[in-house]
DNA sequence: GCGACAG
DNA sequence: ATCTTGTCGC
């Protein structure tokens, strides 16, 4: 599968991502992340659902596998996704939505992790990206829930949002069934306290846990 | 050619 | 993402 028609791949998926809202009552939001031991070439996937309500953590799975794609700027899902999918089939709660580490509609091709997540299981999805990939916006004021259009020429393609005051913003766009309002008021539920939402922050320290452990078990044995 | 480039 | 110690501050 070359480079070319991944992003064919990608321009055809996008046209199934629905932008507005399809989920009417939120009661558990899962995060995901992954982290990577280049020197083994294994990855590990984690998610983490939380009660929508408390941010309590009321499951957790991970999935440790062969890395399976480079790392290429536009083409990040096709990395971060496999890893994910598996963590995902182990878990016995069904999520209403899923917060991503990394772009949905703000992409090249309008089709981040976070669209190749919720279209793959059809399930609402949100892109919180720590860092731009693409667009441009004027400066936002430096308190929590400061906002600014994130724009490719004229399309809206995401919001940049400040989650803590004077604090380095996030960039949250739609993934799938969700409307980008609605995803900026769950990105600001979600970090009550922290830059980044709590689901990202569980999954980010449960794969940094998982990774360390398998990493010292492998050393035992050799 | 030059700069940008999710994790 | 990952390589990496101490350190400033609540």
């Amino acid at each position: 599968m070359d480079i070319n028609s991944l992003k064919e791949a990608q321009l055809s998926l996008s046209k199934k991502v629905r932008a507005s809202d399809e989920k009417q009552c939120v009661e558990t939001i899962a995060g995901v992340d992954v982290a990577y031991n280049e020197q083994s070439s294994e990855v590990v996937g984690a998610i983490t659902v939380l009660n929508a309500d408390t941010l309590k953590v009321l499951e957790v799975q991970t999935s440790i596998e062969p890395i399976s794609f480079p790392y290429i700027p536009g083409l990040f899902s096709f990395r971060e996704v496999p890893p994910l999918l598996n963590a995902y089939n182990k878990l016995t709660i069904t999520p209403d939505l899923i917060v991503c580490d990394g772009h949905g509609l703000a992409h090249p091709r309008r089709f981040g992790l976070a669209c190749h997540l919720g279209v793959t299981l059809d399930i609402p999805t949100i892109g919180c990206g720590k860092t731009k990939l693409l667009g441009e916006f004027n400066k936002l004021a430096a308190h929590r829930g400061a906002t600014a259009d994130l724009l490719d020429n004229d399309e809206v393609i995401g919001k940049v949002l400040r989650t803590q005051d004077n604090i380095k913003p996030v960039y949250v766009s739609i993934g799938h069934k969700v409307s980008l309002d609605t995803a900026v008021e769950w990105v600001l539920k979600l970090t009550p306290k922290y830059r980044l939402p709590e689901t990202t922050r569980q999954a980010d320290q449960l794969v940094n846990k998982t990774l360390k452990e398998h990493r010292e078990k492998t050393y035992e044995k050799t």
